[in-house]
DNA sequence: TACCTTTACAGCCAGTTACTTGTACAAGTA
DNA sequence: TACTTGTACAAGTAACTGGCTGTAAAGGTA
C-alpha cells in the first residue's frame, strides 16, 4: 500500500516526525534567518554535542536543513520550501485555515488593491 | 538519566506526532467531512480492529478527533481547529507560505472588500 | 610533523511505538 | 435469559527513538 506521491514533497512522514520534537523545532528557530555552525547550535542546548548532531541529522534527512561546509565547520540553515508538505496537509484538512491566514496576512501587510477582477 | 523532554509547549508535539503516520492521516481523510463509526474506519485498513482503535486513540488524545457515542457505536469526526498548532508552526517557520495561501484563496474565492479598519 | 578544533559515526541502553492476540464490557436482539 | 455486535482494554514483542560515552576523521595551526 502507501503509493508514492508525485508531488514535489516526498513523504510528509519524515518532515512531520522531525517537527514533532521541541529540540528540533528550537534548532529550526535558531537557523531560520541565518546560518549557524553545528557547534553554536549545540551550545544552546543542555545536551551533548553528539545528541544535537543527531537531531541535525534528522532535520537534514527530512530536507529541513541545508548544509554548507566551511573549513572544519558545517553551517546549517532552514530550507523553508521543505515545509511544503505541512502546507499541503493544512490545505487538505483545514481549508478554512487558509482564509484565516489570508486575514492575518492582510492585517499584517495591508496592500492597496491586489484583488482579482 | 536522560531527563525526558521538558516540553516548552507540549501542544504541538502530540498533534504533529499523530499526523506523522500515514494510517492516521488516512483515518482523518475518512472522517474529515462526515462522522464514521470505528468499525467502518477499521474496515478500510489491512490492520486489526484493535490496531486501528489504537490509532484512533492517538488521534483522539491529540485532540484531532471528536467522539460521539450512539448505542454501542462510537462515531468519530475530524476536529479541524485542532490543527491550529500546525498553522502556527507554518506561520512561524514559513511566513512566505502565508502569501502563497493568500493568493490561492483569492483565486479560489475572490471577495469584494473585506479589509479591517 | 604533532597538536587542536570541529564535527560526525558507532555502539549501548531505556523508553516508546505500532503492531499482534486475547479478553472484557456495553448495548441491542431473540 | 443467552447470544451477537461493536468497541476498547491488556499484555506481549520487534523495531524505533533519543539520549549517553567513546572515537575517528577532516581541516586548521605551531
Amino acid at each position: 500500500m502507501a503509493e508514492r506521491r508525485q508531488s514535489t514533497s516526498a513523504a510528509p512522514d519524515a518532515v512531520l516526525r522531525a517537527l514533532a520534537d521541541p529540540h528540533r523545532r528550537q534548532i529550526l528557530r535558531l537557523v531560520q534567518h541565518a546560518e549557524l555552525p553545528a557547534g553554536q547550535i549545540a551550545a544552546r542546548f543542555p545536551l551533548t554535542q553528539q545528541a544535537v548532531s543527531q537531531h541535525i541529522g534528522v532535520l537534514k534527512q527530512a530536507g529541513l536543513l541545508t548544509e554548507r561546509r566551511e573549513g572544519t565547520r558545517r553551517l546549517y540553515a532552514l530550507r523553508h520550501e521543505s515545509l511544503e508538505p505541512v502546507r499541503e496537509l493544512l490545505a487538505e484538512f483545514w481549508p478554512d485555515a487558509l482564509s484565516r491566514l489570508k486575514k492575518a496576512v492582510e492585517t499584517a501587510h495591508p496592500r492597496p488593491s491586489t484583488r482579482k477582477p
